[in-house]
DNA sequence: TATGAATGAGTTTTCATTCAT
DNA sequence: AATGAATGAAAACTCATTCAT
């Protein structure tokens, strides 16, 4: 009696939710089966594997990650801060929602041990690096543009761990706070120079 | 045959080092044992569950960090500058040498899942923002040092997260010239003010 | 291989029988597996845990008993020594062929250590007391009714016991006859005050 | 520094009380060491085996058994209701203090699995039958004699079973008075013919 | 005698995965 | 597609026992 109880879409995100807040290894296959409502059999329908199953959670992050932010970096029609300001807010929102950074968690639990997931993760952030540096590149030069950029993510990842730890979103909003800031200055700054000229 | 093999210490020492590589989980306590040159049982003679060895092997390493770094803090014969390069120091090689930072693992597969750890490793974190703070506070007001205190210990965090992910330690080494950076042109400024009055 | 090797109440009734033969602590679920024909790990999708097992064969022992005796109880076309008998025949039956009882053991393995079973096995001997009970009520007054009840169910058990220790069945028979002579004597000196009148 | 901790005799006396709360198997060597204050490996001085420490412990409570009571059954200046008295109160004070027979916990756990404990079993159910037998036999024929103790003694374990069930002594304490009294009622009766002649 | 480290076989339990229906 | 029984390898943990000091 096959009648699709819930889409793979579904399966993926839920598992994306679980495998946050509990890390790959402790999350089974039957749990994440349970809270689909099908049965641990039928996850195997979908996918071949839990490696499998966890590549298309990576993936699916990152590909909302992409529609809901990145998309949007090349929008002319943006000023630099509104563009800094739309990204912040969505990876605060994210992040906040999901209690926790599954890039984080998967991270350190597979990255010296399932290495096929290193690449997907180390593909996401390229390509948050990549943005926030083009955005910067507007009111910094190339080298440094980059340097902040990478920064300011491994700030936002280590504050997502320290969240965790002290049950305390404050550190994840002030590191945003700190870029805008940060960012703002420096356009000031620019503007300034521009003025005195 | 009963003569000891391996002092706890030396147990506990290669333990940290594998769950900081291969994450709490994916080390089984055979593992450990076998590299301890032991056998599985006779950990259990050490160490009464895995919680109780991998808090032990947290402990150890929050006490190495208090011997090696937070007692100096409040040596009286070093500037403000030396103490946070010392500490500094002590970190970057301590974080270098494992590859990956234990608590950061840690934190992330243990935290919704094994609520007994939680509590070691916020002690851990909470003394090392608290020496951290007290550095800053010679330079900064009170409040505004702990901020940067806690910013600047969950950016090295994240770099350590980042350095793993990418096999490139400039992440981790970036953070900490920041904070040294960020300190001395604050000293800077106050200096300046020192010398107009 | 997929396809059913064995049912869930086969598995309880080969369980039951190895937990009467063994005890509660010298039967492992490996033992109980492979005599199903099953591997170890097969049990567990049946049964949670070796306790859950346990409570099942308790339970099923229980219902068995429920059908088989305590049913008939309440039947009106049945005289007093009809139903008695009908209860000592089943339990002698049961006793015989078990080679033992399975609660007496399973209490004096689990009672002081594992709790949960220690309501399971209360409930069967209060509902076997208060059928006994029921039967005796009417030739005795409820009080004395009840305390010949716990008195002979206690004999019964004991001499369970004994008939293990000398591998001699008559323990169980003997106590057996014993019920059914204190109740024919009650009745038949009852009949006599009753045609003495 | 070998300093005696503890005698072999205080050990036995510890390890029968364990092995009566807890049964055979859920009792362990080392905690059995621990309650004597001494370790594990120490245990092994003095007994081979657990096997040979709980015969030990099943001996040390038949000689004690011996001496507290059945010694006193040949006494010639008690009566026959004297000595049964001493008997019942020996047994019920012995079962009452150790909240269950250890005899019991271990026949069931071991009969079928751990054959040279049986014979120390069946010894001491024996010898307690026979003097039980030789005091009935005062008022009783042989062969009646010797039934009647076998009834009681199984009553008597079964009760002891009931009692940690339900938590209840009154199961022991009426057995042993109803074999108070029936043995009252046949001297009662026996004086009536005497006297009658 | 007592210690305590080590053993090794055993226990319960978990879990990703397979497959016939 | 979904089921659910079965697998088998591996996990954490237990424990009676040994033995050099």
């Amino acid at each position: 009696m096959p009648k699709q109880k819930i889409t793979k879409e579904e399966i993926i995100e839920i598992a994306r939710q679980v495998f946050t807040k509990k890390g790959y290894h402790r999350t089974s296959m039957s749990e994440i089966a349970e809270i689909c409502g099908i049965l641990k059999g039928s996850l195997y329908h979908h996918f071949r594997s839990k490696e499998d199953l966890m590549t298309a959670a990576i993936d699916s992050f990152h590909k909302k990650f992409k529609e809901g932010a990145f998309s949007q970096v090349a929008d002319p029609g943006l000023t630099t801060q509104d563009k800094l300001n739309m990204l912040i807010n969505y990876s605060e929102k994210t992040y906040l929602e999901d209690e926790g950074s599954m890039m984080a968690s998967i991270v350190l639990e597979t990255i010296n041990v399932v290495p096929g997931i290193a690449e997907s993760i180390r593909t996401f952030f390229n390509e948050w690096i990549d943005n926030v540096s083009t955005i910067l590149e507007e009111v910094y030069e190339r080298e440094g543009a980059r340097k902040i950029a990478k920064e300011s993510i491994a700030a936002i990842e280590g504050s997502v761990m320290m969240m965790q730890i002290f049950k305390d979103e404050s550190f994840l909003t002030r590191v945003h706070e700190g870029m805008r800031r940060r960012v703002n200055e420096k356009i000031r700054s620019l503007d300034l120079v521009e003025n005195n000229k």
